[in-house]
DNA sequence: TTTAATAATGTAATCGATTACACAATATTA
DNA sequence: TAATATTGTGTAATCGATTACATTATTAAA
């Protein structure tokens, strides 16, 4: 087992005192040039490296980064944590990323940990299901930095980076009306997110710019799966001339459905036109391709980590700081005004 | 800033020793089961916790594994993290994840940060450029446990978990050759990496065992992307009569295949069949499906996590331990014999 | 009753780096 | 030349937990 070199080691060998190599080391004005020469020299001879957990220890910075979203395997976290690294590694810090699968319990279980390893700052995207924000209440007690993205809770101190949702489904939703489209349902995930409720909101809102009026029944809540696009689908059929465009708060329930109306022989988009929303990568991969929003994770990371650094830079002032990220149309053959397949 | 509790906070409160607390929380047999009790009522009392970087100093083990991947938000890399997650996490290990963007230099700077993090395990999937392997020679060096998977090299005392790629390209061949083919193409990245050469010799292998001589006109090397199968497919369209199967290392390459031979109204699978490779998500969600391997990653994780355990539970005994994880093919539309979409 | 064994706890060194304080050597100023 | 800065290093405490080695109190054996 090769040990790995400390200052003693260079102190021994330098005939001085580990203080003195220690502030060698960090290029303390009060030592020598040529002290520091030597012990830099002698230093890269024994390969030395400094002592992450001694460091730790005394300093009470461990330069780790907790990081918590629902699923590592999905298209929008896997290059949210992307954007993240690429900030945050160039600093020195490294990130623990944990996965709460969509399940409150394992989220406090999850920060309970964090904080035994004494992470420097925690940043989440907080699961469905969590409700109580207790458990990030303690993390805030412990003077702990903590950054949301996407999926945010109100707390107080704390800051955050979110889509803009609301522009997210004016934006999908006015474009519809653009094409052509009078008579647009809402199939929309469930509103008790805020993300969710944004959406359906922005799909509001862009009626209302345009002076048309929405029908009711046609908000109509869905999880954000195949299956569920499935059962929608039939529902829109049973009531297919009241409609002509669709709103889905996911590109999964808009893929649902556009597969059950190609089977019925439906025609999109001459006859419905359907807008999703992520901006996941089958989406430009099928045969026809699918109209979307773009959520820029990646970008939604960077932004989330510089508010963090911003934190951890400024101990103590805690500030609270909101940053919302534009949400980009991507048109595609789903929703062409009169392009045919 | 509420500072965490110490052990000698415990032991000035109940006045006896830091020695003593420390014996008790570790439930050490001399401890009166008395002392034991009062010790840990204390501690939870003052919500005390171990302080991680006092151990780590103490014991030199930091519960820190370091992982390498190429990118994060690929599929099947950020289904491997899940499944190494739910093995270690378990353990108390906590996973730092790496992305080497396919860079040999970004692998070896990942490599040298990871040593001065004082990580207890490394696990790797190396980049496409990496040909050298002084950088994890240097991990061996240092007696960091080091284990593969997926994409490896050659370095003693060193476990890999990998794919059966041989087997992979067998199943997929033999399945067109089952299927009716018997003028098969083969579609393959880069063969100076492993699992891409082994997939071609299960390509030839399957021919072997069926007795069917391939034509070596019919080895294509292509890149693992849409652009790289549009280029293929314009290859192929020229010798169309010499080809009726086509076996792809990579389902975007097959897709790319795929999209152009559509727009050329070649039917697929009538006159010629399909099958990729990985199991990419979007094969399922395309409007003719593709057939193709899936490599189980979650499962390729978690055999490669237990044997990283393994390892660390027996330091200094080295280990050699090689694993295949068994592909399952996926048969769909694409190549299926009879069925017209 | 004395001695040896056992049980329970204390003392102090250790892991590696930082840093307040002390001190010596040299340079500057009066 | 004496007094005072300035410069460069050393000493030792500190961060929090563990543990080899005392030490004391208690119990069992002789």
């Amino acid at each position: 087992m090769k040990k790995n070199s400390t200052i003693y080691d260079i102190a021994k060998k330098l005939n001085i005192t580990a203080a003195t190599v220690s502030r060698a080391l960090n290029d303390n004005k009060l030592i020598s040039a040529k002290t520091k020469k030597l012990v830099l020299a002698t230093a890269r001879e024994l390969n030395y490296e400094k002592n992450a957990s001694a460091l730790a220890l005394k300093s009470g910075k461990t330069n780790l980064i907790g990081l918590v979203v629902p699923y590592i395997n999905r298209h929008f976290f896997s290059n949210i944590i992307m954007g993240i690294e690429e900030e945050l590694n160039p600093k020195g810090y490294h990130v623990m990323i944990f996965q709460s699968n969509d399940s409150y319990k394992k989220e406090k279980d999850i920060i309970d940990r964090m904080l035994k390893s004494q992470v420097d700052g925690i940043m989440i995207s907080i699961a469905k299901s969590t409700l109580e924000s207790k458990h990030l209440e303690k993390v805030l007690h412990q003077n702990v930095p903590l950054v949301f993205f996407d999926r945010k809770l109100q707390l107080k101190n704390t800051s955050s980076v979110v889509l803009d949702d609301i522009e997210g489904g004016r934006l999908a939703t006015h474009h519809l009306i653009q094409q052509g489209c009078s008579k647009i349902a809402c199939v929309i995930s469930n509103p008790r997110l805020d993300i969710y409720r944004d959406r359906y909101n922005g799909f509001i809102k862009a009626h209302k710019e345009n002076s048309i009026n929405h029908n009711p029944d046609l908000i109509i809540e869905a999880d954000s799966s195949l299956a569920s696009g499935h059962e929608v689908a039939e529902k829109i059929i049973r009531m297919i001339n009241e409609v002509d465009g669709i709103f889905c708060s996911s590109d999964y329930t808009a893929l649902g459905i556009s597969q059950r109306f190609q089977e019925e022989g439906i025609d999109i988009p001459k006859k419905i036109k359907i807008v999703g929303f992520s901006n996941e990568p089958f989406t430009s991969l099928l045969e026809l391709p699918l109209s979307t929003i773009e959520q820029s994770p990646y970008e939604m990371g960077k932004a989330s980590a510089k508010i963090l650094l911003d934190q951890l830079n400024n101990q103590g002032v805690s500030i609270d700081h909101s940053v919302k990220i534009h949400p980009k149309l991507v048109t595609r053959l789903s929703s062409k005004i009169s392009l045919k397949k």
